[in-house]
DNA sequence: ACTAAGATTAGTACACTGTACGATGTCCGT
DNA sequence: ACGGACATCGTACAGTGTACTAATCTTAGT
């Protein structure tokens, strides 16, 4: 099979070390390595989507043959856990010198733009099952936190999953809606969305979609009034020594 | 293009409809329609993922050529589109008899039921962003409920927002697990999780991964804790008529 | 400086995907 | 009996992931 590729091939290879005794001037790039490799296909993911990520694709935008990638890659499945894994390294750490909730804050509104940024990365998750090495450190900063903030084991990693569950559900259903800002939305549902509810049939939605164009609609707003809500929600759950 | 497909295309037609004068004995099940179509997607995708989803593996479940499904169909998005929609189906709507609580409690765990039998639905809804006639009788039905009881017109989709954001955001931490009961928890646990987990490293990890194993994890009762301290926290914000 | 070992890239090939096209058969209203 | 709409099919094409093989390029040991 390919274990042996899994086995002798280097994970992080700095291709090329200091040591350029010879010319190779033929291009600042023309060295590959697994960071460059999946850099550029979060690259094009970001742009294109997923979807148009192909193995040929991304070996085209970085000059190289489709089967080059396969020396840093043991296949696209790897490739796809590499680039969450570097998404959750752009994720904020909670800062340890205030207090959780203001921690807490910081390091979800962090994983709401980054997840914003990497749209893919949300629907990648499910299918992928094991969590890779930033994604652990962040757990784990994520438990500390909680702990030193005085919840109970049990407690913390109620609270632990809770926070996750919004960040994430509320990056996957960010990810669904077809507009970024509150003035596209406000053409949006005038244009698409209001015409298909016929306000018979749904009243209520029609009532809320209006409410919503003239209020102005914030997603930025609309995270932290969830999270707050929840911040205050788990409080009265920790022990504060 | 496919104008004249989706314009002429019958979107529910009983093939062979209860007039059956000659033979046609082939086979019970040889009449499509879209239905029998979505329904076997659904089934496959069910049981082996969305992956394992072509074209032709459906056409061959149905005991049809691959083409034949474009007659119902007008591609694989919009299947899929349809698929997603027989899920929100299935979803029960929120009583109106009970109180406010009750009624979302009812439908949110549906809801999760529903997601966890069909888990590549959750990593299907990013990506399409039209929601379907069941989807929409579903929102309409959440307004109503929110409204009726009580909730000023913004409050109440502010809190169906965040109620669909834990839904959805629970079943899709709920699809990363690779593991569906409490015993399956802790043998993984004990045989995967852990092992990974340097304690000097990880010792808050270590820590809960523990004590989880200790009380046993399920996924039912998790929700219901989230689900339950959301709710609480909503009640104020009513203003109880 | 030369060579052998190894690391890195590329080429070709295969089994698969979604789906456009055109050719069939089969039904119903005339 | 006939014309058209409906339903299904086989074939074809471009694009996918990747296994296998061969070529090249880098470096170490002499």
């Amino acid at each position: 099979m390919s274990v042996r590729w899994t086995i002798v091939k280097p994970f992080e290879r700095v291709r090329r070390p200091v040591s350029g005794k010879k010319k190779r001037q033929v291009a600042p790039d023309a060295g590959l390595s697994k960071q460059r490799v999946v850099i550029e296909a979060i690259r094009i993911a970001d742009r294109e989507g997923v979807h148009a990520l192909s193995m040929r694709r991304l070996a085209g935008a970085l000059g190289a043959g489709a089967m080059s990638l396969y020396y840093y890659v043991a296949n696209k499945e790897e490739l796809l856990d590499a680039m969450i894994d570097i998404v959750f390294e752009e994720i904020e750490l909670p800062p340890e010198e205030t207090d959780w909730q203001s921690a807490m804050r910081r390091r979800s509104v962090s994983a709401r733009q980054v997840l914003a940024r990497h749209p893919w990365a949300i629907g990648l998750m499910e299918s992928r099952t094991s969590p890779g090495p930033a994604h652990l450190r962040h757990r784990e900063a994520v438990t500390a936190c909680l702990r030193r903030a005085g919840f109970p084991v049990l407690m913390a990693t109620h609270a632990n999953w809770l926070l996750d569950v919004y960040v994430y559900g509320f990056a996957l259903q960010e990810a669904c809606l077809p507009f970024d800002t509150a003035d596209e939305f406000a053409d949006m549902a005038e244009d698409v969305y209001l015409p298909q509810l016929p306000p018979d049939e749904f009243p209520y939605l029609n009532e809320s979609a209006a409410a919503l164009v003239a209020a102005g609609y914030d997603p930025a707003e609309e995270f932290i009034f969830g999270l707050d809500l929840i911040l205050a929600a788990l409080e009265p759950l920790r022990a504060s020594a």
